[in-house]
DNA sequence: CGTTTAATTGAGGAAAGTCAAGTGAAGTGG
DNA sequence: CCACTTCACTTGACTTTCCTCAATTAAACG
């Protein structure tokens, strides 16, 4: 884990986007902060870098500090005895992790590519929290976010067909890179078919077998391995809706 | 819906339990509000009853209040289109829900047992939520709570094994009557057997083999349908924790 | 350029889903 | 109070789907 110093970094302060929970929905993420706000965490925030690959924490291991990313993908997962492992999330710029503990983090977190974040301790955010009703106001929108994230997730996993879950799983995916959008179409996928497989709980064979199926359906395609375009929009929502 | 006079009712005020965030691990649910916070948010709630079987609030319905359970068991779900619903989670005494939203509902939540609840207006809980950082800080601790036991949800659902998903579901309601058990170390199950079904990802009929394969094993007891009592713990938690 | 790891593809077996029928319990009305 | 209706639950036979194991191909890395 590698520290850096918060001037050599252009953003202001550790921000956190989310479908605001309250007010019209815009469908799409918002960063939740004010610049003040942004300030405010920036002071008590150290900036860290890991690289590709990298376990940040372990679970059952004591909590010292939460993270909010800046740029890249962290995975949270728990091992299983079996020596293979269960992702419980993917998280992405502006996203926070290791704060749903209880003293100690209950998954494990390693970064799935490069990633620079901010770094809170546990400390410094609980005395925030309780001086700032605005930050803690705008935490409870993003905990709202995640827990409809996991709902998904959850929704995700207990479907029956391969399909539909590959197809719920990439529109997941497509929602978060929404914003930052090449233009394309495309949705990029930064983590591996085995990782996928952890996510949605399929083995990777099966992961492999049914991004097949889809493309040789139409529905989507593939410039290679990361690089998925959804070319038949319609079926393929029609996919996601339907319950097998 | 029945609105209450709030002074015909015993409890001071709706309350929201925990495994406490921060500090250490009790490992046990407890109240997080202080009597002065409870009175505080009593000041905005009502109380009402749902007779069982009620639906509370559908989902894409416009959000007007969030709720705390005072006594009985409510169940979120989202219909799918086959006409059957997966339920995304159980709530329980000192609960909230209906806040995981933006604006609309994302669930829709039925009584699964006659329920008493405060009903706080989202309106007058953003306001509390900005005028008191404590119970904004308790607030964020409870959806912690929340975000571990949708985490475990995703987690149980990935499983493979109907036995093992079986057990784990016991696992968990056992934890949330743990605080106010009758001594008999029993569970009791206030849901149908189409709605474990439906919490767990099986068909009712995997869901009635599967507790009768417990039985047979001698791993659990059932006085009736609803009573269930483990009887070798230490198979049981060893069912829990192997993978498949 | 060679080695190691990830990803794909194929064949066989186990487990849950579906359909259909039978049993039990709870609530209703005479 | 009892017979009846109804709904939830259980049980069995059959089909579908995914997991496992094994071999091959492709890609990533030094």
């Amino acid at each position: 884990m590698i520290t850096v110093k918060n001037n050599h970094i252009a953003t202001p302060g550790p921000n956190l986007s989310a479908v605001p929970a309250w007010g019209p929905s815009v469908g799409r993420r918002l960063g939740l902060f004010s610049n003040k706000e942004c300030a405010r965490l920036a002071n008590s925030a150290t900036i860290v870098r890991f690289t590709k690959g990298l376990t940040i924490y372990r679970e059952r291991q004591d909590t010292d500090a939460v993270f909010v990313i800046v740029t890249g993908v962290v995975k949270a997962y728990k091992a299983i005895p079996a020596g293979s492992q269960r992702i419980a999330a993917f998280l992405f710029p502006d996203d926070v992790f290791g704060l749903s503990e209880e003293g100690k983090y209950t998954n494990s977190a390693k970064a799935v590519t490069s990633v620079t974040a901010y770094r809170i301790p546990a400390s410094a955010l609980k005395r925030l929290l309780f001086q700032d009703a605005s930050i803690g106001f705008h935490v409870i929108c993003k905990l709202c976010d995640e827990l409809r994230g996991m709902e998904r997730h959850a929704f995700l996993v207990s479907r029956r067909g391969a399909l539909g879950r590959l197809a719920m799983f990439l529109q997941m995916i497509e929602r978060y890179e929404g914003c930052n959008a090449s233009g394309t179409g495309e949705v990029y996928l930064p983590m591996s078919r085995s990782d996928i497989g952890e996510y949605v709980a399929l083995s990777p064979e099966v992961v492999s077998r049914s991004f097949r199926r889809l493309a040789t359906l139409g529905l989507i395609g593939m410039r290679d391995k990361r690089h998925v375009k959804i070319l038949d929009r319609v079926q393929f929502d029609e996919l996601v809706r339907q319950a097998p």
